[in-house]
DNA sequence: CGGCCGATCAGCT
DNA sequence: GCTGATCGGCCGA
């Protein structure tokens, strides 16, 4: 590894590469999942966690995708990047979300990191959340989770497989709960798009932003 | 320009 | 479950 990365903590072993997120936007969506993401913040202060829920955005065909029928504009231009990019918006006024980059180049697919589990950092998390939360809420949904991490349009297009501020990395250990899918949660009408099943999450895991009721436990209580 | 809407969240009913 | 907050982006006139 660079000296640089040394001197930052990188593992280059556990690092996701190019070749990791060159791929269609559902496979990418399954395989985020139980991946550590890390952020570094301007000082140096490390924050980490493992991803519990993931989205995919398919491509031009798809109609929820901020790219549907082929859109292109100055702010959904990363979506046509290169793949391991990643792809920040503002919404709603007051909310960052993060995505993934994948495909082909040209090729507008996607992921979008939903959720969470903390693992490091906390107290940074929590301070820049800015209210009382608890450690599994503090990344529990996309724009919570930008905000815990300081991700703003600032790291749109930054390149997840060099960046010193933001990546992925392989993660030994277990992951507590079956991974299932879902519909995407928060669309619009846009056909057969919004019950579609591309969103990915751990059953159980506490820092889930929505429980779906399709794997709501039989006996288990409203949630 | 004007107007509408959103890949959300928190707080209340 | 419902709604207000809050504003950049986008599209249509």
């Amino acid at each position: 590894m660079s000296q640089r990365d040394h001197a930052i903590g990188v593992s280059d072993k556990r690092r996701l590469g190019r070749r990791f997120f060159a791929t269609d936007a559902e496979t990418l969506a399954a395989k985020l999942i139980g991946m550590k993401l890390v952020r570094v913040l301007a000082g140096g202060s490390r924050l980490e966690g493992i991803v519990v829920e993931t989205e995919a955005y398919l491509g031009v065909h798809d109609l929820a995708s901020h790219a549907a029928k082929g859109r292109r504009t100055l702010r959904n231009e990363t979506m046509y990047g290169r793949p391991g990019l990643a792809y920040v918006y503002f919404t709603y006024g007051m909310h960052h979300c993060v995505n993934v980059v994948c495909g082909a180049e040209g090729e507008p697919a996607a992921v979008l990191v939903r959720a969470m589990e903390p693992i490091g950092g906390v107290e940074l998390m929590t301070r820049a959340r800015g209210r009382d939360v608890a450690t599994h809420e503090l990344c529990r949904g996309p724009g919570n989770l930008c905000r815990a991490l300081s991700i703003d349009r600032d790291l749109d297009g930054e390149d997840l497989v060099t960046s010193t501020r933001l990546w992925f990395e392989r993660c030994k250990g277990k992951q507590a709960g079956p991974v299932v899918r879902s519909p995407r949660i928060g669309l619009g009408a846009v056909g057969k798009w919004r019950s579609a099943p591309l969103r990915w999450l751990i059953d159980g895991n506490p820092s889930v932003s929505r429980v779906p009721k399709a794997v709501r436990r039989p006996g288990g209580g409203s949630r």
